[in-house]
DNA sequence: CCTCAAAACTAATATTGTTACTCTTCAAGA
DNA sequence: TCTTGAAGAGTAACAATATTAGTTTTGAGG
């Protein structure tokens, strides 16, 4: 039983996403991410640098995953701007729900891949510049996102301990940010 | 030269916020911490039963100040209560600036003191349920905190990186979700 | 068949949080 | 006044962590 194991820097990346969604965050040490892989961890440094760069790889991995679900998101293409921003941050909503260890991972990295989040933004922002106007747009942008963001993070850390529809008190607050920047 | 340092849990509580936001959470050792008390590490457990029980008496030291600012804010009592409510969101997005270590620390745990958190909430709440009406105030609550928060968070991780007027961007997209809720 | 690079390994280090046990101080009770 | 004991400090030691250095195995190409 000699030394078969030949892993790739993807499987890496993907194993640690998948270690950090079942086990948490705290949790992911390169010893258990080795043995995960049938490896010690002194061999993952043939395919990392270290662990602060598999990480920023692992957020790079998963802001595709974002943006793929914010694209997927406008295929079932309603022509209303306001539904589709609402299908946007409605999915962005929903991609945090069932990642949310990578979600936040994500969202408190300082080191994000500046290209994945542009392209995100821009879908947002095309749409809800019809709703604010071209000037305004990327103010109304920025605050679309901090909504959703805020909403998501403050769910994820047990934030909201007063019961309640949470859905419904989401789709109000969109509702009304939304309605807030077409009334002129 | 004996022993005489008599260090409190407050001061240890204290230095622990200082160190925080002046080298940033991750540089926190309990050694650190220790020499800057001018005492060895393992005399911390003296007045602290381990650094996570030591980290959630910074958040709930954290939440002390913060709902302190929130108390502040409304002193200088102006009567409309939306001034009332963007006197309220600017302090808390001021307090976050003001201490951007603190701010992620407390709200990046899941095991907060719900005390304080509810009291803030309740500020918020009263003002806000005379726009939304009070069937409507929670989710209208949900929603501004979570447009204050997650502005608050894009801006400390440097997810903005488009340039341009962070305060009017913040400030516009408060007025524009308060209006969305008074339009109603 | 040989070679050589890729990819695994073992061994070792510094730093971390933490525990067990000891020493020093000093105030309260005898 | 003497003593006693608890509070708060210290030293030594451990397990786990990320990381580095140096070694061995594998397998494909010349």
């Amino acid at each position: 039983m000699p030394y078969p194991a030949q892993t790739s820097r993807e499987a890496i990346v993907e194993m640690a996403q998948t270690l950090i969604e079942r086990d948490g965050m705290e949790q992911l040490s390169l010893a258990q991410l080795a043995a995960a892989l049938n490896i010690k961890a002194p061999s993952l440094y043939r395919h990392v640098a270290s662990k602060g760069e598999l990480l920023q790889a692992v957020v790079a991995r998963i802001y595709t995953q974002l943006f793929t679900a914010y694209d997927t998101a406008l295929q079932s293409g309603a022509g209303d701007p306001v539904q589709q921003l609402q299908h946007l941050l409605h999915a962005h909503r929903t991609f945090a729900h069932a990642n949310p260890a990578s979600y936040v991972l994500a969202f408190t990295t300082q080191d994000a891949d500046a290209a994945a989040l542009e392209a995100m933004a821009l879908l947002v922002q095309q749409r809800i510049a019809l709703l604010s106007g071209e000037a305004r747009a990327l103010a109304a942008l920025r605050g679309a996102l901090a909504l959703v963001h805020g909403f998501v993070m403050l769910e994820l850390n047990g934030q909201f301990r007063r019961g309640g529809d949470l859905d419904a008190a989401f789709t109000a607050a969109v509702a009304a940010y939304l309605a807030g920047w077409s009334a002129h």
